[in-house]
DNA sequence: TTGTGTTTTATTGCCTCC
DNA sequence: GGAGGCAATAAAACACAA
């Protein structure tokens, strides 16, 4: 086949044919029915013309052509041996250019597949990845908060069991010699004290009436912050050396690790995404 | 007009299935 | 072994900016 713009009489027709039309919808095969037959025709002179030469230049297919191609390809995008010939009659084309048009079209179709399929996961990604960013930031705001908390609990402590040894004989004995753990270490020595002091805390009518992790409490009210806070020494939740009543009471101020979570909630929420959607 | 990038048509070589 | 599919690629056709 002859390649058009290399025809003599072609340049003639481009005169005929608007320029608007030829820039048009990305070829020039958007033409007036006429205009089209009229390519054709030529085309097929030309054909006949160089027939007796060997080289056959590619020519694309007619508007027509391709649309009656891409409707079958909607059907059935592969072509069945009968189905290709019978296209191939009613398009006038050979069956292999049929067959090769399917062949091509199902690989832009797979490609474009790829795109979409692509994008789907780069937007799932991205997503992903947000989430994860404000999870380790809200992380390391907790981590924040948790180490300020347990530095003026500490303080705290100190201070309390100062005032507890003052007070003492007014504990009840049962609750100081119970040592479910029976070890005399010295370190687990000043656990145990501190685990007394937070029951004795703990098991008095002010303190467990309300449990005001609302933030309502001042700092400067060190009597009720006491009260409420001593339950969270990591020292004494792990080391579960209480005497039984104490520790019922214990484990009804006990949270779990959401709920602890949730003790932040004055300053920052949390939204725990992660935890909710992952179930 | 021309250079360059994109799209479309066609070929080639390899693979699988019957 | 032949038919048909697919990936990679060539080459023509086309679009478009400079």
């Amino acid at each position: 086949m002859k390649r058009l713009s290399s025809s003599g009489s072609l340049d003639a027709l481009i005169s005929i044919c608007p320029p608007k039309e030829e820039k048009n919808s990305k070829n020039k095969q958007v033409y007036s029915r006429e205009f089209q037959a009229m390519l054709d025709s030529l085309d097929e002179e030309d054909s006949i013309e160089e027939a007796g030469q060997a080289t056959e230049k590619k020519r694309r297919l007619s508007i027509d052509q391709v649309k009656a191609l891409e409707k079958n390809f909607e059907v059935e995008n592969k072509l069945e041996p009968e189905r290709k010939v019978k296209l191939a009659e009613e398009l006038g084309l050979q069956p292999r250019q049929v067959a090769i048009w399917f062949q091509n079209r199902r690989a832009r179709w797979k490609t474009k597949q790829l795109e979409k399929d692509y994008a789907i996961l780069k937007a799932s990604y991205d997503s992903l990845k947000l989430d994860y960013n404000n999870l380790e930031k809200e992380k390391e705001a907790l981590t924040l908060k948790l180490k300020e908390l347990k530095a003026k609990l500490k303080e705290e402590n100190s201070e309390s069991s100062n005032s507890v040894k003052e007070d003492s004989p007014n504990f009840p004995q049962h609750a100081k010699d119970h040592d479910l753990c029976g070890n005399n270490d010295d370190s687990d020595r000043i656990v145990k004290e501190e685990s007394n002091v937070n029951a004795q805390l703990l098991i008095s009518p002010a303190s467990s009436s309300s449990f005001p992790f609302n933030g309502s409490s001042s700092s400067s009210d060190s009597s009720n912050h006491k009260s409420w806070f001593q339950p969270f020494d990591s020292r004494v939740i792990l080391g579960n050396m209480y005497h039984p009543q104490l520790v019922k009471v214990e484990e009804q101020c006990m949270l779990t690790a959401e709920e602890f979570c949730n003790f932040f909630s004055v300053d920052q929420a949390p939204t725990l995404q992660w935890y909710f959607t992952g179930q």
